[in-house]
DNA sequence: CAGGTTATGGCACGGTGTGCAGTAAGTCCA
DNA sequence: TGGACTTACTGCACACCGTGCCATAACCTG
C-alpha cells in the first residue's frame, strides 16, 4: 500500500508539517499545461516550478494527468449526494437531468480554470487516455441510481443505457462549450441530458 | 516520419521480406495478454515469444496497447462506407441503427477473440486509457453523418449529441454483452442505438 | 556481382512511475 | 532538555515505455 500525505481535514497528529499541497501541484502544473503544453511539461519541470522534489509529486498524484483531476472526487460526491437525496416523486429522468449539472458547478472565478480543464481534457490525447477511470465512476453512479428505481441489477439493459447516456451528455456538452464559451454550460448540459436520457 | 512496414497489399518492389506481421504480433500479445494480465506482460515478453526484437515491435504498434486495435481501421472504414452507401429515404436513425452494428461485424471464429478484446478494453484500466482516440474516430464518423444530413456543419449541437449516442450504444452494448456473453452482440447493439439515439 | 530496396537488430537516451532507505521537522511527555 | 513518536520530504536505483540513429540482413533486378 503507497504512502500518502495526509488530507487536509484530517486531525493533526503532530509531524513534520506539508510543505505543499495537492491544489498547490495542480494550479502549478495546470499553469504549466497550458503554456507549454501537457506532452511537452515534465514532472521535473513541474517539481522545479512548486519547489518540491520530483518523488514528492508523485505521493500527491500517482500520474503526471491526475492533476487535472483535483476536483473529480468533490464532484463525484456531489453527484451522488444529490442523487440520493432526490424525492421518488420526481421522474427518474428529470433527476440525472437536474443533478449532473448541478454535481459540476464551479463558483464563476474558476470559469477560466474549468475552460481550461475541458480544453486539455477533450484535446489532447495524452490526457484524453487517463480519463477513463473517471468517466466510468461518472457513470456507474448514474447507472447505480436507475438501477436502485428500477429494482434491478446494475446489470440491467436499460440502467447500463441510461449511465452512458449521462456520460454521453457530460462529454458532449463539454465538446460543444469549447467550441462556444460564450454559452452557459449548465444550460448546455441540461439539454444535451434532455436529448440523450431515454424516456424510462 | 517514423518508419513503418509497408502494408500486406503494397506491391513486392523487392527488399527483406517481414518476418513477422502486425497481425501476427498481435495474436500472440493477445493470448499473453489474456493469460498473464496487460500490464503484467512487457513488450519484451511479447516480443521474446513472437521471435523478434523489441524495436521491431515498435515498428509495427506505436503503443503495447495497440495491438489490441488492429482491426479498428478496418472496423472505421466499414463504418464510413456503410454510412456513405445509405439511401437518404432511410431515416437517419435507422441507418444508424443498422449500419454501426455491421461496421463491428466479424465472422463467427473470431466469437472468442473479440470477447477477450472486449473484456481487455472494458476492463483493464491501462488499456482504457488507449481507447480515446477510436473512440473518438467512431464518433466522429457518425457526427458527421448526421450533419450532412442535417445540412449543418460538425458542431451542431443534435450531430454532437448523436455521435456520442452512437458511442455510448456501442460502449453500453459491449459492457451487457461481456457481463451475458450468451448474447447477440449485434442484437444488443441494435437495441442500445434505439434506446439512446435521439429521434431527430 | 553491384546497387537498390525493405525489414530487422542493437544501442543510447529521455521520460514515467515505484520501492526503499534515510533525513528533516513538527508534537507530546518525562 | 532530551528522548520517542509521527508525519513529510529527499535521493537513489530500477523497470518499463517509446524514439532516433545507424548498422546489417535478405530479397529484388541488371
Amino acid at each position: 500500500m503507497p504512502w500518502m500525505p495526509t488530507p487536509t481535514n484530517a486531525p493533526d497528529r503532530g509531524g513534520r508539517p506539508a510543505i505543499t499541497s495537492a491544489r498547490h501541484l495542480a494550479e502549478v502544473a495546470q499553469a504549466l499545461f497550458v503554456e507549454h503544453g501537457f506532452e511537452a511539461t515534465s514532472v521535473d519541470d513541474i517539481t522545479a516550478a512548486a519547489g518540491v522534489s520530483r518523488r514528492t509529486f508523485f505521493r500527491y498524484f500517482s500520474t503526471k494527468a491526475d492533476v487535472l483531476w483535483v476536483e473529480s472526487a468533490a464532484e463525484l460526491g456531489r453527484f451522488r449526494e444529490l442523487l440520493a437525496g432526490a424525492s421518488r416523486d420526481e421522474a427518474c429522468r428529470d433527476v440525472l437531468c437536474r443533478t449532473a449539472p448541478a454535481a459540476l458547478h464551479h463558483p464563476p472565478e474558476e470559469h477560466t480554470w474549468m475552460l481550461h480543464r475541458a480544453q486539455l481534457l477533450l484535446t489532447v490525447p495524452a490526457v484524453q487516455e487517463k480519463a477513463a477511470p473517471r468517466y466510468a465512476r461518472w457513470r456507474e453512479i448514474a447507472t447505480e441510481f436507475v438501477a436502485a428505481r428500477r429494482g434491478t441489477g446494475t446489470d440491467d439493459l436499460v440502467a447500463i443505457a441510461a449511465g452512458h447516456a449521462v456520460l454521453a451528455a457530460t462529454l458532449g456538452a463539454h465538446q460543444y462549450w469549447i467550441a462556444h464559451p460564450g454559452e452557459d454550460l449548465k444550460n448546455l448540459h441540461e439539454r444535451f441530458l434532455r436529448l440523450l436520457i431515454p424516456d424510462v
